[in-house]
DNA sequence: TTTATTTGTGCAAACGTTCCCGAGCTAATG
DNA sequence: CATTAGCTCGGGAACGTTTGCACAAATAAA
């Protein structure tokens, strides 16, 4: 089952001139006679002739295609990163190829040969949570391919980032619950390997110690699969709870954690916010819908994925090599629902 | 910034041997020496050689990559049927190439020229809600274009299929509401063009006929554009509610329209499901979280995925043309929760 | 020894495109 | 009239790979 496309050959043969005459007829350089393009062109419409991109590349060394590594496209924090990317490279004529790592190293890295032995033009990635060793982006970026990291950056690489305020997020959810009474809140966090959670653990003692609170360390737990797996966020639950003294709150410093503690919660039959609050990441539309309608903290993700996009493209189409690089951090939302309501005094 | 890979002509020049030597060795052909191959293969790791798809799609006439027209990625259910999907291509070392249609027709079509013009070996769609004129799809898959349709198909091409069991689905959905007393129940569907509506509607009409209720054409909306638009929804819970008699339950034929509906009854201020039981297609895994936890009807979608690569990796791989085209159906799952409890005798 | 067969290797064409180089033509200049 | 410049156009190499064919060397058979 072959599918045969119409080549520039096929028009010089039906013209009776040469491809190279065709070729420049269709590129309108100036060397060609208008009557000749006129004539190209047209017979090019009429046998509705498509320039074989494969050949180009070959030709170009270039491929107009992008590869992207995220860990999960369900999640719905990245499939709207994947929206911003798409937009992004759709208009600039570019493909993009998604590639997931389901947050395992050896997977990132099979994912990355995969594409690397595809020619991409460029590389988008968001690390795996077990990522802690990024030799393998390191070789490829020495070698001249261009690569910018997004939301789950690395500081190992010389190359363009874009990322949340992760500081300012984690600052901004933690302060909402003590402004509203809580004093003992808990805090759930993907593994310590990953940059976002320091940042992210960084605003939640901020915070805690600007309101002169002293921090618990049983009262912090780290999901190294980024709950992944939702025995991981029971653990965590369990943990709070058997502490000396329970906390009055829980912060979630991702989407899984936050959906994953809500309903860990349920299963326990805990009530919310009455007997313990809740404030999170959230990247769903309808978190007002949920029981109880959560506070969240909210990501620009499309705006995430068309930056990081920007940059690349301006990386892979730059004459000269680029020595400067632009860190770009993108402001957080806060959107306070009944999750987290006035403690009331008991 | 340019990135240059290592090729054929390094390892024969290093070795002092031809390219074609070299290609043989790699492809280990009978007609090579051990010894050589030998050489070879050791140069070849030692460079870190990776063959080159371009040059290879060029010369074999095929890219190795599949294209998928969806109407959203950020869809949930979209998002699962890509995973689907690329599992399957990974593993059969297949890129996968992603465009939305945003449910608009002339999308589809710039989508579908930018994927045809990309050399795809083959295609994988999900029609959009304005398509009703597949001539687009039909002009390739004639020229011996590979194609399989999943969700949202057509029967004006001759192809394989892999779809939801849509009629059986919104039986399911309908009697559950029947069975648990509700007489008067509203219908929420897409639009009448897509083929999976009407179906879904069929199952509909029976379920009520077969309980012996009397349709009434006031408690039946359509949403042209799938919910995209929130006023949509709207419109319609507004339309049931002006009706002689409001329904005492709402069934919704799609997951945007679900959630869709609920968020409309909210801001309403309207009592799920004490004054109107619900039940609805939805992917989301945390239905059970939503208040009320909705009683749901939950697409395979991993496996439409799945299926319909498959389908479609046959029928590329194929040597000679495939006559006998497979329509598949896929089973759907009830799972009920506290949105349609028995209604209570008032 | 000659002939046939096997074994290992290289040459060159092909895939579709671009682009350097040069050829033929007309018209203008000296 | 000879030279040059400007305008069109074609030839052919190149991008990286595969593969049919030819050829040389070695071995086996006659």
């Amino acid at each position: 089952m072959k599918f045969e496309a119409v080549t520039i050959k096929d028009i010089a043969k039906a013209l009776g001139i040469s491809t190279s005459t065709v070729s420049r007829a269709l590129r309108d350089s100036y060397e060609i006679s208008t009557e000749t393009k006129q004539l190209v062109l047209e017979c090019a419409e009429r046998l509705n002739y498509k320039p074989n991109p494969v050949a180009l590349g070959l030709k170009e060394r270039r491929t107009r295609s992008i590869g992207i590594i995220v860990c999960e496209i369900a999640n719905p924090f990245f499939s709207q990163v994947i929206n911003g990317i798409e937009s992004i490279a759709y208009d600039k004529g570019y493909n993009v190829i998604i590639t997931q790592s389901h947050e395992s190293y050896e997977r990132e890295v099979e994912a990355l040969q995969f594409l690397s032995s595809r020619s991409i033009d460029g590389l988008l990635v968001s690390a795996s949570t077990e990522t802690n060793d990024f030799s393998h982006f390191k070789e490829l970026s020495d070698k001249g391919l261009p690569i910018v990291f997004f939301d789950r950056i690395t500081n190992a690489i010389n190359t363009h980032t874009v990322m949340l305020d992760n500081f300012k997020a984690a600052y901004l959810a933690t302060e909402h619950l003590i402004q509203n009474g809580y004093t003992r809140i808990g805090a759930i966090a993907n593994s310590e390997f990953l940059s976002i959670t320091n940042e992210r653990m960084a605003g939640y003692y901020e915070a805690l110690q600007h309101h002169n609170i002293v921090p618990d360390e049983g009262l912090v737990s780290h999901c190294f699969y980024s709950g992944l797996d939702a025995s991981e966020i029971d653990d965590a639950i369990n943990k709070f709870f058997a502490s000396k003294k329970r906390p009055d709150a829980i912060v979630c410093f991702s989407d899984k954690l936050t959906i994953g503690a809500l309903s860990s919660l349920k299963r326990r039959g805990i009530k919310v916010p009455d007997e313990i609050a809740m404030a999170g990441f959230l990247n769903y539309t309808f978190a007002e819908l949920l029981d109880p309608p959560l506070s969240v903290i909210v990501q620009p993700a499309l705006e995430m994925g068309r930056d990081a996009t920007e940059l690349l493209l301006q990386l892979i189409e730059s004459k000269r090599p680029i020595q400067t690089f632009e860190k770009r951090l993108l402001a957080p939302q806060l959107i306070v629902r009944s999750s987290s309501l006035p403690k009331k005094k008991s």
